[in-house]
DNA sequence: ATCCTCCCCTAC
DNA sequence: TAAGGTAGGGGAGGAT
């Protein structure tokens, strides 16, 4: 009712935009954006323009020119298939030269040149490979060797221990099929180097919000900005699929044909699996250090634990470090003990599970973990690369099925039910089957795990992890959870492992026999409803493939450093143009405007102890409900300043700033009688 | 009761 | 030096 008055209501408003865009130029724009992701997905960011290759599948060996990449992006152009290691479907092995020893080594797949590759393509069709072999004399007898068959048996609940060191046998076969010419020990660094040594040069001037394309600089930097937009852009995207589907399946097609097994199964219970990248980021970056293999390895922007000597002031950070524990949560477990005046504080967003061994876990501060591990290796992002691993990641199982919930960019809930079904294969060789062939189009390895809801698959993986898979079957679910410490389970973070530590209650055994009015007191109604549930390993939210967005927004809590209100309002301005931008690719409006602002603490110092960081801030928060709907950068602007005003902080102690927007409404529903009505009263006007 | 606003918490 | 984002669930407490 009061939504269809809005929406006439709003199309008169903002007449004369629509009139620029048109109401048809808008569904056929963001058809049109729509498609392109799709695409995008599809071919990895290339565009396809030809089927030249189809039915070849490369592998590159050795320095090639063009160079890998180039040849990479060449096959998804023109319809062929890229593989990282030779498998036994790889067809053709690319070589400009190789040492004799290596050949031998190959065996029966034809080593060719890459100009086969590029004037197959001027010639716009695939010429004959035989005029382009390396070498002639190439034995048609020698073993080929496939790559190594990543067979972890199920674990049981005996052999947990072992899984480590099953895991470093693995990676030195992997290792040993890694191109050495890929090696590139520039980027490289050990946390113990002296930063002093590698940095000589003058500091170019601090850039801050007040700098004009802060934001953009900002965002290409910031890993937590790209795992959450591609974590947004992959549920839109299963959505999209499952759209467009034409119910085809070609990875399972291909493993019914391949694998399949007749098996009467006469009433299978569903059975969902999860499946996460083992230390993504590491593993993305590994595939180009096959040196680094088997070693603790971090990724972060700063190459080593200890900041230069020489920083232009010396920053004393124990006072906002006091403050910091005094506001930390009753129990809960501090950041910052590990760190000095001297440490870094750059977060570590993926570390190997060798460096997990000496206690280092993603987030930490690299300072931190240089202490708990004097050789830590540190490697650059990979922003490309992670992006590439998480569409060939989402394309592979897409091609099996398209009952999938999106997770994160390396991670994902899959209903399996229907594949074990058609294929007949057991779980345990359904999960050697993808994890395989994961390794082999991405180079990276994962684990899965299984269940008969969403919490035991996700219990599953971390029991799998790494380079593992493990089927939590129903008989044992009861014996299994018991043990589980509370800290696994989804939902319970530091604030409410405290206080359930200070329930006295450390596992989901003991969860299981505690009273929930007591543990409700404690933590609220709702959690400890869940709680008692997942303690006993029951889930009743069940997958879903179709996402709906409730809120979009933009927030900046890095560099917030003004020196006039000048440059504050520049910036509420550009932060307005981006959040608007997000809503407009989206499709949406909005009726909800929240302002969150981070503002110093009263006693923490002006210089945080992180460069640009926030430090230790009160979080104000402010918001509209407005009958006018938000759909332009100037309105987000007025309602911003608007309510900052209202805040009224001291606009030299902001440290972080957001704008979201809630309460939203699709542009252009389609195939709805609303839509229909929109559309039609607009267009009469 | 139910809704709204301003938080807090969690997961990647 | 360093790139501490983003979306969703949910609770407290006041307004309706
Ligand atoms: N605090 C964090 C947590 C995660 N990530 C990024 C880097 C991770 O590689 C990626 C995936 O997160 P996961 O929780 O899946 O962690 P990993 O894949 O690194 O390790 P695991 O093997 O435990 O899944 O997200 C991050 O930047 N900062
Ligand atoms: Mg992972
Ligand atoms: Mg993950």
């Amino acid at each position: 009712m009061g939504r269809t008055r809005l929406c006439s209501r709003k199309k008169r408003d903002r007449k004369t935009e629509d009139d620029e865009n048109g109401f048809g130029g808008w569904g056929g724009y963001m058809a049109a954006k729509r498609a392109k992701l799709l695409d995008q997905f599809h071919t990895g960011g290339i565009e396809k323009v030809s089927n030249i290759f189809e039915g070849v599948a490369i592998h590159v060996n050795g320095l090639t020119k063009p160079p890998i990449q180039e040849l990479k992006n060449l096959m998804a152009a023109h319809g062929g298939v890229f593989h990282m290691y030779q498998v036994s479907s790889t067809t053709h092995i690319i070589a400009s030269n190789l040492p004799n020893v290596k050949i031998k080594h190959l065996g029966t797949v034809p080593i060719v040149k890459p100009s086969w590759i590029t004037e197959s393509i001027s010639f716009g069709k695939l010429l004959d490979y035989r005029r382009y072999l390396l070498y002639t004399n190439q034995s048609s007898t020698q073993p080929r060797i496939d790559f190594p068959i990543l067979e972890k048996p199920l674990a049981t609940k005996a052999d947990n221990a072992s899984a480590s060191c099953s895991k470093a046998t693995k990676d030195n076969e992997i290792s040993e099929n890694i191109e050495e010419n890929l090696v590139n020990t520039d980027c490289v660094s050990s946390v113990s180097a002296d930063s002093t040594v590698l940095e000589q040069k003058s500091r170019a001037p601090t850039k801050t919000a007040a700098d004009p394309n802060f934001l953009e600089e900002f965002y290409n930097n910031s890993r937590l900005h790209l795992i959450s937009t591609l974590g947004a852009e992959f549920k839109q995207l299963v959505g999209q699929m499952r759209e467009k589907s034409n119910g085809k399946f070609p990875g399972k097609e291909n493993l019914i044909f391949t694998k399949g097994k007749y098996t009467n199964h006469i009433l299978m219970n569903s059975v969902v699996m999860h499946i996460d990248m083992d230390c993504f980021f590491v593993s993305v970056g590994l595939r180009n250090h096959p040196e680094l293999r088997g070693k603790p390895v971090a990724i972060t922007h700063a190459r080593s634990g200890q900041i230069s000597n020489r920083p232009d002031r010396k920053i004393n950070r124990e006072l906002e470090f006091a403050l910091y524990s005094e506001r930390l949560p009753e129990g809960a477990i501090s950041r910052i003990d590990a760190i000095d005046a001297n440490a870094s504080m750059s977060e570590i967003a993926s570390c190997s599970y060798e460096a997990r061994k000496y206690g280092i876990k993603n987030g930490m501060f690299l300072g931190q973990a240089a202490k708990l591990c004097p050789e830590l290796k540190t490697l650059p992002y990979d922003f490309e690369g992670y992006k590439e691993v998480s569409n060939t990641l989402y394309k592979t199982i897409a091609s099996y099925t398209l009952d999938i919930e999106a997770v994160s960019c390396d991670e994902m809930y899959v209903d399996v039910t229907q594949i074990l079904k058609e294929t007949g294969l057991t779980v345990e060789d359904w999960a050697s089957h993808i994890r395989n062939e994961i390794m082999t189009v991405t180079g990276c390895l994962c684990s899965t795990g299984f269940g008969a809801n969403r919490l035991q698959a996700r219990l599953a993986t971390r029991k799998a992890k790494p380079a593992g898979q493990y089927y939590l079957q129903a008989d044992d679910v009861e014996m299994y959870m018991a043990e589980i410490p509370l800290a696994d389970l989804p939902g319970v973070g530091r604030a409410t492992l405290a206080k359930l530590r200070n329930l006295g209650l450390n596992t989901c055994g003991d969860v299981q026999v505690a009273s929930l009015k007591v543990i409700q007191s404690e933590i609220g109604q709702k959690a400890g409803e869940t709680l008692k549930e997942q303690s006993r390993g029951l889930d009743r939210r069940p997958l879903n493939f179709h996402h709906e967005r409730k809120s979009v927004s933009a927030e900046v809590n890095y560099g917030i450093r003004f020196k006039t209100l000048d440059e504050c309002h520049n910036f509420l301005q550009s932060l307005s143009n981006e959040v608007y931008s997000r809503l407009n690719d989206i499709g949406m409006r909005a009726r909800c405007l929240t302002l969150k602002l981070l503002v110093r603490a009263a006693d923490a110092p002006i210089e945080t102890a992180k460069f640009l960081g926030h430090g230790v801030c009160d979080s104000l928060t402010k918001s509209t409900t407005s009958n006018v709907i938000i759909n332009d950068p100037q309105i987000i602007y007025k309602e911003t300043k608007s309510l900052y005003d209202k805040i009224n902080p001291v606009f030299s102690d902001l440290r972080g700033i957001g704008i979201q927007l809630s309460k939203l409404e699709k542009i252009a529903p389609i195939n709805t009688t609303l839509s229909n009505f929109c559309g039609r009263h607009d267009q009469a006007n």
